[in-house]
DNA sequence: CTCTGTTTTAAACGCTTGTTTAAAATTGCT
DNA sequence: AGCAATTTTAAACAAGCGTTTAAAACAGAG
């Protein structure tokens, strides 16, 4: 026991096991119901376990919470970073950027509104996000927007302005659903073919706004 | 009592009854912390009052939410229909949209994501808003967009990329002001600020895209 | 004042919540 | 095998939940 040097080496055996489970189980319920809006014991049941088992392996259901939210924020920034510390032209980055953004989305469209909601909350768990966010700024994507407008090659709008654009036009069509399917009276199905059109219209409408003289006014339509 | 046809004449005495300060209450915290998100005697407490009241003048928890919702809803859509069912141009129809949307969410910037929170919950208190929707329809503003589309003055998009183009770039800039937030790390008075101008940002670039050969190509920015 | 119906209160209801406990089952090691 | 540590279970805990009850406080009319 003492020579133990090695701890845990067992573990690897099973591709899931009992923490893995509850963790999967709990980013499924989390992001569909909340925080405040699921329990303890519908996440354990989800796993197929006792409620015990969850504060066994996680003190309370605050730190499962706190796990899972870092994981979606990780995940949802990943795509992002990825595409900003590529040596591509801005233009370039940002046509990648909506496009792998709307990719993501269609595979996790309620993770955007799980973000927002559990960071908008004044009595939400506590969470530190500025590292996260420090990534962004670290990839130069700011500066390189103020370059690029200096040179009279990007149209002269706040960074702020820009960052609200690319987002609102991403991330709403996915948060928005249940509403828009509502008002339009449209199915799931009718719904995803929208989306797949609509990303090729943001991506015309925010390249030819904020790259006047590009050659990206092409007859994209239909 | 018998004799008595004018039932609750007493009522218009004060102009701050009790059910109206519980309903003030109930808006307030429902909108900032969602039905899940408080209880019964948090919202008591916030109108200055005992749990049963509560109950009393409404039957239940999901009863009062109901009425809430509803308001908010109806709030949120009244100067949507206003707009357009005046008589002006398609354009000038959507330019005043966006310019009461802003204004309006200025007031009330947490009512699109109670709305989209509380619409998207699967297991959410269900509440039928075909009604509201019909309003919509109803403006004939669908319609005047194909008009205009086959008149070639309107760029040929699905009516459905069109709402959500105005809504994405109305609503988000609300919904994720605290994601924007600390992503640029700005205070709320500034955050305040952007919103002004990025309101007009988004007119330019709406306006633009939606009629390509508009007047619209202003020098809008700096 | 007395009698009426309405409004407000404090207390209790049964149930669910997050969390803990202590015993049972399982595992790994020699 | 047998022992020690880990993992899982069932049961219990106090606290809080939405809701109900029954009595108190109040108001208006005769």
């Amino acid at each position: 026991m003492l020579l133990n040097f090695a701890p845990k080496l067992t573990k690897l055996k099973a591709d899931s096991n009992t923490e893995d489970k509850i963790k999967e189980a709990a980013k499924q319920v989390f992001i569909a119901k909340g925080f405040s809006g699921c329990t303890s014991r519908e996440i354990a049941k989800a796993a197929g376990m006792n409620v015990a088992l969850v504060n066994y392996y996680f003190r309370s259901k605050s730190a499962l919470f706190k796990i899972i939210f870092e994981a979606a924020m990780g995940d949802f920034l990943l795509s992002m970073l990825e595409v900003f510390n590529t040596s591509l032209s801005l233009e370039e980055k940002l046509r990648n950027y909506l496009s792998r953004e709307y990719e993501f989305l269609a595979k996790y469209p309620e993770i955007p509104s799980f973000i927002i909601n559990e960071m908008g909350r004044k009595d939400g768990v506590h969470i530190d996000n500025t590292s996260v966010f420090k990534c962004i700024e670290q990839t130069g994507i700011f500066e390189e927007c103020l370059i690029e407008q200096k040179a009279g090659r990007m149209r002269e709008i706040d960074i702020t302005s820009i960052t609200l654009l690319m987002m609102s036009n991403c991330q709403f069509p996915f948060m928005g659903a249940a509403v828009i399917k509502q008002v339009h009276g449209i199915s799931d199905e009718q719904y995803e073919k929208q989306l797949v059109q609509h990303k090729q219209i943001v991506t015309d409408m925010l390249i030819g706004y904020l790259f006047p003289g590009s050659t990206s006014t092409q007859i994209t339509q239909k």
